[in-house]
DNA sequence: TTCTATATGTTGCTTAGCGAACATACAGAG
DNA sequence: CTCTGTATGTTCGCTAAGCAACATATAGAA
């Protein structure tokens, strides 16, 4: 039995979010009061397929899934946007709409931006903007190591993989998921996801309860887990080092 | 028995490029005379997975794969670049060195420009930069719908999108290409794409023979496909319009 | 406490695709 | 014309993961 994690003993900050941290320099400080703070509960769509962007996310304690919905139903998700990062790159990139749902996976806090102001920033160039591009730089690693991982790895290398990421985007190492919504994730039966998590919680790598998982020996999960964890990982710290200061 | 397709009527002409035909404009004209034409055999590596980049690539002819090579030598194409884009996208996203793997995946013709003159026109801003960007975001869907398509689909209809995605990026209906190499780019077994093929042809949808593929029947091809193919052009379609004057 | 919705466990069957080992067939070199 | 390397065809067994149809267990509501 594991109890619920308490995520809640800090005032919700901006600075919560390690981009939104690097960008409050300078100008980008006006941009402050016009920062939302809000909740998000697991399963709020933010984005829907093709919808318009009103407001770009900075996830404070909360997770992103980024997930692209298939004609027949089934998903897939592309990419996870944490504290590390920004929801809604495609305004700035030019797009307006994004091809993808993005849906609450992990419930928590946030900040958002209305669309407009965001976009009057990335404009005036300069360190706000070359910030953004790097992060896209380093989610657009995230997407192509998703494809290569859909394409060679086993259901467990992936859940393992899935754990790792989403642990980094939280204080805790217990995460309030279920097996099911894991599979919807990964774009895998549930009953694969429940084999695979039966045989690491056997080995003593995690511990869960109806929807609760509790990461008991990190190690060996990254063990268990493939390549492509360490390689997104490793590239996120080299495109987004510290963050404090980077933005020059 | 198929004949090489007879690609180079043409003299080759920056033009035949369309973001660069789009980007040629106003002040871009004078990149003009330093852009270098080259031609790109089949295989040729541009870019090595982490390696820096020196030059950015405008395809004319050719087409360039994005292919991720795994530690234990597997692989799988993450996306193509043709006469619709630019290969090397990291430099002005800020990334510096590349994470995958550029290798020429049809042979033909490309116009190059070294690395710091692009950054430079690129931190200009204005219509340059947003189709830049624009074009960045179309392929961010391609990864992503990549990532989709890996997860869900069939070897077959993976090799329809294939065949179609190249199909887009040549003059000709034919391509020189082994079934061995698709499969690399696939990330599947050469028998794989060998039994697909074979169903293909049977059904006159291609015609093929020693490293040469002809598309006999397009319209049946794209109903063998998974949507992916559609979804991925639709993008390109509405970000990167007419291409001429767009870039405003 | 009991009930119920939801989460997880399990099993049998089927299939796509892998690995390996081999057969054939064609193109270009000599 | 023959030889040879490369491209393609075929087969066997195997496994991961799909589909389907259940059984069980537990948290929270009543």
């Amino acid at each position: 039995m594991l109890a619920t994690p308490n995520l809640r003993p800090q005032t919700p900050n901006p600075k919560q979010n390690h981009l939104l941290d690097a960008l409050l320099i300078g100008e980008f400080n006006r941009l402050l009061p016009n920062l939302e703070h809000i909740e998000l509960p697991l399963g709020k769509v933010l984005y829907e397929s093709g919808g318009t962007l009103s407001h770009v996310y900075f996830p404070t304690t909360s997770i992103i899934s980024l997930l692209y919905v298939m004609e027949n139903g089934a998903s897939a998700e592309i990419a996870v946007v944490g504290n590390e990062g920004i929801l809604g790159i495609s305004l700035f990139m030019g797009g307006e709409t994004t091809s993808s749902r993005a849906v609450v996976q992990s419930a928590g806090h946030a900040y958002r931006l209305k669309a407009q102001l965001l976009k009057e920033e990335f404009s005036r160039g300069g360190p706000v903007q070359r910030l953004l591009l790097r992060y896209t730089q380093a989610l657009i690693t995230q997407m192509a190591q998703t494809a290569v991982c859909n394409r060679h790895h086993t259901v467990e290398q992936q859940l393992c993989r899935w754990l790792l990421l989403s642990l980094d985007r939280l204080v805790s190492d217990e995460l309030s998921m279920t097996q099911e919504l894991i599979a919807n994730m990964l774009g895998v039966r549930r009953e694969g996801v429940t084999e695979a998590a039966g045989r690491l919680q056997q080995e003593g790598i995690i511990l869960y309860s109806r929807g609760h998982i509790k990461v008991v020996d990190r190690a060996k999960l990254e063990k268990r887990s493939c390549e492509c964890y360490q390689v997104v990982k490793v590239e996120f710290d080299r495109l987004l080092p510290a963050f404090h200061g980077i933005a020059t």
